[in-house]
DNA sequence: ACTAGACTGCACTGTATAGTATAGTTATGA
DNA sequence: TCATAACTATACTATACAGTGCAGTCTAGT
């Protein structure tokens, strides 16, 4: 007999992500996503039991990769706060507005509305990443690094420092990868910024 | 003869904008609207040509609403920068995340992929505040108020800042209405990362 | 080679919706 | 008052899509 494969499921899961991700939850029709993979109707809805699933599936795997590069580009071992910092800040900057993820989050501030997935993936994602950078803070800030203040209003200011110049991509109608300088620009500034207001 | 009214003209679109902010463009239905606006589908098309236009009045009445509220919370003839950076960062954050405005923020970026309504929006809106709020820091600066730096991505950061701790907003399924008190709290800290980084 | 079951292709059901058409009703301005 | 046009109710067209069912085909494991 034959047996259903891993790879097929993937190859399923990535084909409807980039469906999902052109045409949004509403917009993309199970028909495209059999098309894009090349597998019948029927398959695909033997490997998934509905659209709401494929598409949860998908958010929540995105989200997981979020939360885990975020804690990956943090070095709690560094010396120098500021440089680790900027490291930090470009590192997150790539993958969060990498033309991947930033339709995903796109998708799930769209549907936030509809159900609770949009929720459920900023909980797996930002909010994972934002409990690291936090713990990353504090450690920081009682190594003598950075003024003792409130770690998680440090946390939100550093990241909305970082994104600050970034707004416009969520409005934009195509998503184009970010220049690897402008990132490190625009990280540089965001940190100095921060360093003057929590540094020593 | 009987003369079409611009009251009902209004009450459509106020219907119209209820159900697309709850529903989204597409889980919108021309039969919804024409419900909760109390009138027959025939009259609605009467007024408006097609869903679509209807959308795009609603945002783009949205958008100008926002960049006069942010243009009229400025007062460049204030002598004390910090409060009146702290007046203008309450005024924005009230309007911005009021569930109304959320709304359509929310809904421009969900439709960003599928038309340029989403990006209209945002240069009608957002952009708009941001260079009459450029404006606004760069005579600080020439009044020596505030250091002499790019004025547009210190525009940027203290918009970021004073947005960081909001961004979950973004993926809640309900949309309240933020406590006062909370909003105070926010607007004084960011302000104060702000003039700890750009005051002299 | 045989067979279980994975797979295709297609038709079908049921539902939903944008937009149009029409026939009859109501309000209003001259 | 009366003609005009706004209005309602409703039916209709055309389309699209999620999900199911089925007849038959292919493939891998024994």
């Amino acid at each position: 007999m034959r047996a259903k494969s891993e790879e097929k499921r993937q190859s399923i899961l990535n084909a409807a992500s980039e469906v999902f991700r052109v045409t949004g939850f509403e917009g993309a029709s199970m028909s495209d996503i059999c098309a894009k993979a090349g597998y019948s109707r029927a398959t695909l809805y033997s490997y998934f039991p509905s659209k709401e699933a494929l598409f949860l599936e998908i958010m929540l795997a995105g989200g997981q990769s979020q939360a885990e590069a975020i804690t990956a580009a943090l070095d709690p071992a560094t010396p120098n706060i500021k440089e680790s910092l900027i490291h930090f800040g470009k590192a997150l900057l790539t993958f969060i507005y990498s033309p991947e993820i930033l339709a995903l989050r796109r998708l799930a501030i769209a549907e936030a509305t509809r159900s609770d997935f949009g929720h459920l993936f900023y909980t797996r994602s930002r909010k994972q990443g934002e409990v690291v950078l936090t713990a990353f803070l504090k450690q920081a800030m009682d190594a003598g690094k950075l003024r003792q203040v409130d770690s998680s209003v440090a946390v939100a200011h550093l990241s909305g420092l970082l994104e600050s110049e970034l707004e416009e991509m969520f409005y934009r109608s195509e998503i184009v990868p970010l220049d690897p300088l402008y990132i490190d620009r625009i990280t540089n500034s965001a940190v100095n910024v921060f360093m003057a207001a929590y540094g020593l």
